[in-house]
DNA sequence: TTAATTTGAAACAATATTGTTTCATCAATG
DNA sequence: CATTGATGAAACAATATTGTTTCAAATTAA
């Protein structure tokens, strides 16, 4: 809470005004975390898109906001409340339906497993977010790079 | 500490006996993690393999090592020990030295960054861990899947 | 069996963190 | 200007966690 309350440049006792206890504050957290995924997904015009321009695009809205991302990926199974795990839940389920999207579209390889397609996507979205904030990969070409490496991979093409 | 004695079968005063201090503890925890993933991949006789080859090796390796790995990646930054911080630096050479190879080798793409290959072969150790410790993939598979999702990535073959 | 060693349980002390209140100060508003 | 509201600093209480000790019981070794 100290330290939360110094990143945030405020007074323990202000935060604490904020939000009363511990608890409210993660839960206050996760819910800011998955308001802005959902928006910045929301916002995405898929009618218009293939499968692969959609995730290309859901990885380009989402990449910015990996540490919050990660946040809900991280804290959601042990200490957030019923209401932010029924919401990292549902987040999870958009990322699958996106998956059985490309599935449908033939774009997907009929042998590559969802869970797994699922589990890749999230994980690169945090990574192609680390990458940036370490300074690895200019902030421009994260998506893009996340959005290659989980379709073709990072080999020479034949 | 509590948690960690009550996983470990034992009371809080015997942990306390076998490692004195929360510290001193984290610390062993990193080492040991350290010394088991050295001594799984120390263990690949390289000589006789192509570099994809020995990344297949190595996620055979290590991925059921997950956690421990993944403890690392976690701890290391922040509340490690000095010795630990610069083991698990001398690991992450040992990625970026494969990875090295494997652009010698002409299998990996020339315009992808190297620092980008090497975390996405850590992020896919922890993945692979995960898939199969919530049973999504079977363990079997789960390097192969991972190997092959790095280099040719999920999208179906052209 | 006896002695040495290890352990668990419990009690306790020492810190660390969190929750709460008070009050002077500052800023915004009417 | 007076009032309202928000804030920071500090002190304090309440928990939570960690560190330490003691001693009887269990285990192991001699």
């Amino acid at each position: 809470m100290s330290t939360i309350a110094d990143a945030a440049g405020v007074s323990r006792a202000t935060l604490h005004r904020h939000f009363p206890g511990r608890q409210r504050l993660l839960d206050a957290i996760g819910l800011e975390a998955i308001r802005e995924t959902d928006a910045a997904v929301g916002a995405i015009d898929y009618a218009k898109m293939s499968s692969t321009e959609y995730l290309l695009a859901v990885f380009e809205a989402v990449v910015p906001l990996g540490d919050r991302y990660h946040f809900l990926a991280v804290t959601a199974p042990g200490a957030a409340s019923e209401e932010v795990r029924t919401a990292y839940a549902r987040q999870i389920r958009g990322v699958e339906e996106m998956v059985r999207w490309m599935a449908r579209d033939g774009v997907l390889a009929p042998d590559a497993p969802v869970d797994w397609a699922v589990l890749v996507i999230d994980s690169l979205i945090y990574t192609a977010w680390t990458a940036v904030r370490e300074g690895s990969v200019a902030p421009r070409h994260a998506a893009a790079l996340a959005c290659r490496t989980f379709l073709s991979g990072l080999s020479k093409d034949e």
